[in-house]
RNA sequence: GGCCCGGUGGUCAAACGGUUAAGACACCGCCCUUUCACGGCGGUAAUACGAGUUCGAUUCUCGUCCGGGUCACCA
């Protein structure tokens, strides 16, 4: 049998990246198949519809990869594919169960309900409509009177199902409430709509967070009650989020930016995300880990899902951008980098080779361009004592003396290039019989005014062009 | 609090009864080098605890502890 999956958000307007790494498994668990993956939105919260949120999730699956067979934008034969457009359709089939005593009218007020608490706030439902007589049932209906329909839930016994990642799992039904399937608005609940379209729509791998292991036997009870084949279920370990005190909880905002447009606004590729939420909770057969999604979907087994949460981590997803970035090439370095560059040196400049000689094995984040390159704007106000470095053997003394030297043999120089000016500085270094650092440590601080530089003094000379960077030598010969 | 799940270095993780307990990130050191970075080499660092089962437990069972999730007319 075909294995079809469903990744199902609600359109909130941006993406988790735990929405989005089962988004991700969803995906894999069908492709890695030969299964279909399709999208379905649910939207039967009317009171927290959010404008234009549908179209952030077409454009973040597309962004990421993740194609859907089918879906509200493709089509496909199992329409339509967003809830709020197939309301009609819910209903019967809870008036189904409730003909056949699987399922109540309820008629208790949500003040009555807030009534039932207790202290503690988790005091559930008491059942009171479960045994209304038939008359009084018809009575209320025939008055107007605002219903929901809730499912019976056995009493007694307990419900245990096989999890493709937890294994079995067994919950006693006195645990479960009986849950709302269509609530006072006529829409149904998320839990019913989900059970009702999965198996509409040939739904085979349940994957989602484990934040719904606990109320998979509600889902399995109505699969029952309607008689349907229960769906293989695979539910994920939880993303986690390390917090000032050092404590975890589920990934939330005060983590930082932890929706997919976050991250990419903070400078994160979409394939880094992806490659590193993909190892969140999953890991290859063998040592890899900088991978593309086709290699991801070839290698993707459920059996390697791991169960404990995983902790969210900035660094090692800084890393793999990095990593990203060094295997670009350079077309596409030039096309990321440009608007920063654009940042520094001016509109429509257009950037020297050189700069990506320098920042490609340096950066981890685009961003960070900008920062790095701020000195070539303006020279910083800097300290005479950045003039002095042990391992290249200059003082303040020396210092003068390279760069006196130094200005001569470039105020002679034609070919402003690096080749032409790294041969310059070699041969000026053979003929004062100094080591290549003492002449250009003095040289790269007067260029530049910062200790710690992207590419070294000729290249920055490159960068500066003649005039700039005689000027700024002529400086730093005053400062020593 | 009830119920459910989890527990290998700081983090992600491999090892699914027998290994000197991988690898990666981070951190530290060395090398390379005109600084930093990249790259190369090396290092610090882990099976929560206690019982069992077994010739042998990271691995199986139980208890304790710790962590997390869940208990809506939200999804």
């Amino acid at each position: 049998m075909e294995v079809r999956t469903r990744y199902a958000p609600s359109p909130t307007g941006f993406m988790h990246v735990g929405n989005l790494r089962t988004a991700l498994y969803e995906y894999l668990v069908a492709k890695s198949q030969g299964g279909k993956f399709v999208l379905r939105i649910e939207d039967t919260d009317r009171e927290r519809l959010v404008e234009g949120a549908e179209e952030v999730i077409y454009k973040t699956l597309e962004q990421v990869g993740l194609s859907h067979d089918e879906g509200p934008d493709v089509g496909g034969a199992y329409g339509p594919y967003v809830q709020s457009q197939r309301k009609g359709l819910y209903l019967p089939y809870a008036e189904q169960l409730v003909r056949e005593g699987k399922a109540y009218y309820c008629f208790c007020t949500k003040e009555r309900l807030e009534s039932l608490k207790s202290e503690d706030g988790f005091a559930g439902y008491d059942r009171h409509c479960r045994d209304l007589p038939a008359e009084e049932v018809r009575s209320l209906l025939d008055a107007g009177t605002p219903y929901v329909i809730r499912q019976k839930i056995p009493l007694t016994g307990s419900t245990t199902f096989t999890d493709a990642v937890f294994g079995e799992i067994t919950i006693e039904n006195k645990e479960i409430e009986d849950q709302i399937l269509i609530k006072a608005d006529g829409f149904p609940t998320y839990n019913f709509a989900n059970v009702i379209d999965d198996h509409l729509m040939h739904i085979t791998h349940v994957v989602r967070g484990c934040e719904y292991l606990t109320s998979t036997p509600k889902y399995n009870l109505l699969y029952e009650a309607f008689g349907w084949e229960i769906p293989t279920y695979v539910h994920l370990p939880l993303i986690m989020g390390k917090n000032d005190d050092g404590t975890v909880s589920k990934l939330s905002k005060r983590h930082g930016s932890v929706s997919f447009e976050g991250l990419a606004e903070e400078g994160y590729l979409s394939e880094a995300i992806v490659n590193y939420v993909a190892l969140l909770g999953w890991s290859p057969s063998d040592n890899r880990e900088v991978l593309s999604l086709e290699e991801i979907t070839e290698d993707f087994d459920i059996a390697r899902i791991s169960k404990s949460p995983a902790v969210f981590d900035y660094d090692k997803l800084t890393w793999f951008n990095g990593e990203y970035i060094k295997a670009m090439d350079a077309e596409t370095f030039l096309a990321h980098a440009a608007p920063y560059y654009w940042e520094v040196f001016g509109e429509q400049e257009k950037p020297a080779p050189v700069l990506q000689s320098i920042l490609q094995a340096r950066i981890s984040r685009f961003k960070d361009i900008p920062g790095l390159l701020g000195f070539f704007k303006e020279l910083p106000d800097y300290p005479a004592e950045y003039f002095v470095n042990k391992k290249s053997k200059t003082t303040l003394e020396n210092s003068p003396q390279m760069l006196q030297a130094a200005i001569g043999a470039l105020e002679g120089l034609d070919d402003w290039t690096l080749t032409g000016i790294h041969q310059c500085m070699m041969g000026l270094a053979e003929q004062l019989g100094v080591k290549n650092g003492t002449l250009l440590w003095p040289v790269r601080i007067a260029a530049s005014g910062t200790l710690v530089t992207p590419g070294g003094a000729m290249e920055i000379l490159t960068l500066l062009g003649r005039e700039e960077a005689l000027r700024r030598l002529r400086a730093g010969l005053e400062k020593c």
